[in-house]
DNA sequence: TTTAAAAGTTGCTTTTTGCAACTAAATATG
DNA sequence: CATATTTAGTTGCAAAAAGCAACTTTTAAA
């Protein structure tokens, strides 16, 4: 992300954009789901320029989303493979591929659809939901300061449960 | 995204990244569910340029994410509000969120945490289910075309099952 | 009525991208 | 074995985007 401030702001996901929230990264990772694992071919499916290529799998070997092993026992040639770490990114994807189906290809349809391979049917879509697996929506959800908090965070987080309850108040009087 | 050719992938993923990926606009959004609605507000919890502001909110706006409403009837300044299209945004958020958590915040632990506000319990992490509510993982899926797919992408899904297949058949060779 | 805050806009500088050409090692070919 | 081709980058330069600070112009407050 920007340069300056970001660190700064105690949260995990500009800590995650950081890593992940450049340019053409999220493709690139796309495509190593996809079955990508040289260069060449990362290149060739995205019509990525080289050098910027160059840079973003450099940081995502660097982050440890990706690892770059020799092609085969001591070859100079490298493959960039998903770690544990970066197959964990699985569920963004996913996300992403929903959120765009619906609200951008819903008249062409989607492009490309997730399967399981074993039975070939589409998977569930992903929602937020409670550990006993009712379904969540933004209004039913609340923010609490965990573990990592700085001070300026739970400042931060009590300053909004204010100001929803302010919201609700006006709102309750105006109805 | 980059100016190019991003619009050829025939991706969902790229078309939502051409909407939400550029630097800023997701923590502008993180904003935008955490409360703020003004201008000032985003300017500064984020520290973000003015400049760049006017141009993500104006963008957020024009694709239907934010609705840019006057304060009070008639008044000329404005907020900006999530529409249903932008709320839908949130399981990318909390996915973001978990997997930094996760990579990158283990040792201090989580800066905030999403609960159902009733309850005040921890939502449940996000993950891949199968229609019937099975975990799967990266392995577990495929890829097929959908009713969006272009010639291309059909083609790059039938390279990709080779590919796979092909691999498979050398790792039980040599094991 | 003056002051201050809100919501931008403008101009200029620094960073990032994109593109094309170049390089060096590995592999294939005759 | 010598030469060509592929792979995986690197370099240099032009164009686009981001950051910063200063300037406007409404709106709200004292």
């Amino acid at each position: 992300m920007a340069r300056n401030n970001i660190d700064s702001l105690n949260c995990s996901i500009a800590d995650t954009l950081n890593l992940i929230g450049e340019w053409w990264t999220i493709l690139i990772l796309r495509e190593a789901f996809f079955g990508s694992r040289r260069f060449e071919e990362f290149q060739q499916y995205l019509g990525i320029a080289r050098n910027i290529l160059t840079a973003r799998l450099k940081k995502l070997c660097d982050s440890g989303i990706l690892e770059r092993v020799p092609v085969k026992e001591g070859a100079r040639r490298h493959e960039y493979r998903l770690t544990p770490m970066g197959r964990d990114l699985l569920p963004i994807l996913i996300v992403l591929t929903h959120w765009g189906d619906r609200w951008l290809n819903e008249s062409e349809g989607a492009p490309v659809i997730f399967v399981e391979r074993d039975t070939g049917k589409e998977i569930a879509d992903i929602c937020v939901l409670s550990q006993d697996g009712r379904e969540l929506k933004a209004r039913d959800l609340a923010l609490i300061p965990g573990p990592g908090a700085t001070e300026e965070t739970k400042e931060r987080l009590r300053l909004m449960v204010e100001t929803w309850q302010q919201r609700q108040a006006s709102r309750s009087k105006k109805s």
